[in-house]
DNA sequence: GGTTTCGTTTACATGACGTTCACAATTGGA
DNA sequence: TCCAATTGTGAACGTCATGTAAACGAAACC
């Protein structure tokens, strides 16, 4: 049986009814913490979650969700239509959304195509770019076969980094999708976990990780043609 | 560019309106014969497809659109919530969907979100104009295959008189688009930023900018030797 | 041809920006 | 409780991108 999982833990009447009538198991998320009690083999089929009134939270518990070693997927946002445009630049974060207010009948034919496409395969448990390697099960670096002892900041930067190889990314940007709070007077804090990733790398390597002046960073080669 | 299918091949003007205002690429298909002339190297991103009235025809169009060699994908529909219980069964056909009548912003931020899951972080954001290749994801710049090393005001300028080329800028436009700042005494600056240009462009390719004497500056359109 | 007007080119000062270091704050484990 | 590792912050430093001035050259206009 598929299970959901839900937050905020005591959701909208009409929802939890909603998915009762329609024959879903869940269980609530009271805060992000509780994402790590989800044992793999739970069933847990995917989660849903209300964000409005919830402010930071909703996005923290949306990180938790997909930074765990077994991620949880898919993921359904509901959000209001003032809420929108928050969504931009975070479609890594969530699967699929539905306007709040919502239809029942709309939101339980996003929950049902949600979980019948999941079922098609769902991998990517390794990112492997030129001489780097990182091993999302064992949360393992490997740089040309050397093993690299990172910290967390450092891995989930570099993970982010290596997601999008040859793309430059701002300061900013970096600190809202990895760090996950609003810019807030620290750019150095990118450069220094910057510094401590090409330390690591060692000389030969320093250089995947290229800095593009007034703009940000990139890994790797800018893609040609 | 991305470029997106559309059927009907003549959209609600509601819908054509909204993606030329997001800056969406389109075309219409008419038929699920028309599939067969998509070349698959001119940049499809996916399709939306209108449900409402079309009758068989707009199923038999999405089997089209998915049966391909290479499947058109990802594929978003939009469906009157009449209509919903036909969705069902049908998961593998349909990326997404959207109630119609829809929300402009809901509608946008599906599209984007649907662009963005797919090509995995790659927008396929780029300017081409003859030789020279602008990709603005990576900040990068290529002339005739080579890359060219801009700083970031070259770029900027670059960027800027390559997105219209052939029409010619004043020194004074170009101090408020680009620099973005009222002119305020230097109008030398630009002059000097086209030098800089010229001279990276190398002597072949240094006539991409051509110098509009009383005017100003344009890209592109020079003249033959 | 002389003069004027405008663009080109060179040189240089300045400051914005990234790098680096040192240290404080925080966390987790022994 | 102490120690070590991790992470964030502030400051000093070096560099390089950028704007400005000025000399130079080339058209245009008389």
């Amino acid at each position: 049986m598929t299970v959901l999982a839900l937050y905020p833990a005591d959701p909208a009447p009409e929802l939890a009814q909603l998915l009762d009538l329609s024959g879903f198991v869940w269980k609530g998320l009271a805060e992000p913490n509780d994402v790590e009690d989800l044992e793999p083999d739970e069933g847990w089929g995917g989660a849903i979650l209300q964000m409005g009134n919830t402010g930071d939270e909703g996005w923290a518990m949306l990180r938790a969700l997909r930074k765990r070693d077994v991620p949880v997927s898919p993921l359904l946002l509901l959000i209001r239509g003032s809420e929108l445009q928050e969504l931009d630049m975070r479609d890594e974060l969530f699967d699929d959304f539905c306007l709040d207010p919502f239809h029942p009948r709309e939101l339980e034919a996003r929950v049902r195509h949600m979980l019948a496409s999941s079922n098609e395969g769902h991998t990517g448990e390794r990112i492997e770019h030129g001489p780097l390697v990182l091993d999302l099960e064992t949360y393992e670096a490997l740089l040309d076969g050397r093993p690299l002892d990172l910290t967390f900041m450092e891995y989930e930067l570099l993970r982010f980094l290596a997601t999008s190889p040859g793309r430059v990314f701002t300061r900013e940007i970096l600190l809202n999708r990895v760090w996950g709070y609003e810019y807030y007077g620290g750019a150095r804090t990118v450069d220094v976990h910057v510094r401590r990733l090409r330390a690591k790398f060692g000389e030969e390597y320093a250089g995947l990780i290229h800095t593009v002046r007034s703009v940000g960073y990139r890994f790797g080669q800018a893609r040609r043609r």
